[in-house]
DNA sequence: GAAAGCACCTGACGGC
DNA sequence: TGCCGTCAGGTGCTTT
């Protein structure tokens, strides 16, 4: 299931092959995965077919791709292809001779380089992804939109002035990800302290900040030592600091680790699994001990807990619930 | 406007 | 063996 971590893997992969190269085809085999591309597949494939992609910027699970007609133009990109992976998608860098996978819902190809494959395939199982083609808007703080541009020898010519302070329309409303080097830790506590909710319930809302699926917040509420129902009204700074400092380590891990994996539904460019969830501490450990209460001797047990229609580790120790818990 | 609930979607899995 | 129900969860829409 890709989280930051696995879209940042897939970011840096997108990055190092397709970043500079001319869109020359696309097709469409399953158009659900358009379907946010309104006008069609028809317009979806028009905004595509000879435009070029100038880099691959992320904020939390958005990934995007400015476009231009050309490289070498000095106009900042007015487009761009926006990519979300959704529960289960793949974007896979590959030769056109591969076998065609069984959900393979969308592929373009790519202008020849001698190193580089020439297909780039959209592969969902779930269809909770898709691609689609949008206008870019101006930042709100005029700060580049996400992150992009790692040191990356096929970086375009000229990209020394990008990134541009440009986002998709669709991913102006969400918050910042933990990993960008623009995030505010001051500016988040004022919104967590303004809202009236719990604090899971708050890490997942990506319009306050972005990244942060499922299984990191229960990975970050377990290293923070919180309980997902902390009132956020209730929060002093330094806890904010406490929880986005235990996320931010998380996923930083993570992402050493190549992303975490449970199955074949998250992959990079190249098909490859991470391996992280190998470190996980809570998430899927429901009955088996918490690695902290054993350091010091005792024998607690990781509690699975239906919350928002879905799963939340925790220690009923070190993660004590509050007196005003809100769920 | 904020907060919460729910639909979307498919494959794996368990129970009968 | 086959059918059915449940579960997984990010996002956007609807309801409260």
């Amino acid at each position: 299931m890709p989280e930051l971590p696995e879209v940042e893997v897939v970011r840096r992969g997108l990055e190092r092959w397709i970043a500079g190269r001319v869109i020359t085809d696309v097709s469409v085999p399953d158009p659900r995965s358009i379907r946010r591309h309104a006008l069609g597949t028809e317009d979806f494939r028009g905004n595509l077919v000879g435009t070029t992609v100038l880099d691959v910027v992320r904020r939390g699970k958005f990934l995007w791709m400015p476009l231009s007609d050309s490289p070498s133009s000095p106009e900042p990109p007015h487009t761009a292809l926006v990519a979300h992976l959704g529960m289960s998608g793949q974007l896979l860098v590959e030769s056109p001779d591969q076998p065609h996978e069984k959900h393979l819902k969308v592929r373009l190809s790519f202008s020849p380089r001698p190193d580089a494959p020439e297909e780039l395939r959209f592969i969902d199982q779930r269809i909770f992804g898709g691609l689609f083609v949008t206008a870019l808007v101006p930042t709100a703080d005029g700060l580049p939109g996400g992150c992009s541009m790692a040191p990356s020898a096929t970086a375009v010519s000229g990209a020394e002035s990008a990134p541009w302070a440009l986002i998709p329309d669709e991913a102006a409303h969400i918050g910042r990800d933990p990993l960008d080097p623009h995030f505010s830790v001051e500016a988040l506590h004022k919104k967590l302290r303004a809202r009236k909710t719990g604090l899971k319930r708050a890490l997942l809302d990506q319009g306050l900040v972005s990244g942060i699926g499922n299984i990191y917040a229960d990975e970050a509420l377990w290293a923070a030592k919180m309980h997902y129902a902390r009132p956020t009204d209730t929060l002093r700074l330094p806890e904010t600091e406490r929880i986005i400092h235990a996320a931010h380590d998380v996923m930083s891990r993570a992402l050493d680790a190549g992303g975490t994996s449970f199955d074949s539904l998250y992959v990079n460019v190249n098909g490859a699994s991470g391996y992280f969830s190998r470190s996980l501490n809570a998430y899927g450990r429901e009955g088996e001990p918490c690695l902290r209460c054993a350091a010091v001797g005792l024998t607690t047990r990781i509690r699975r807990d239906t919350f928002m229609n879905r799963s939340s580790y925790s220690c009923p120790v070190c993660q004590p619930k509050p007196r005003n818990a809100r769920l």
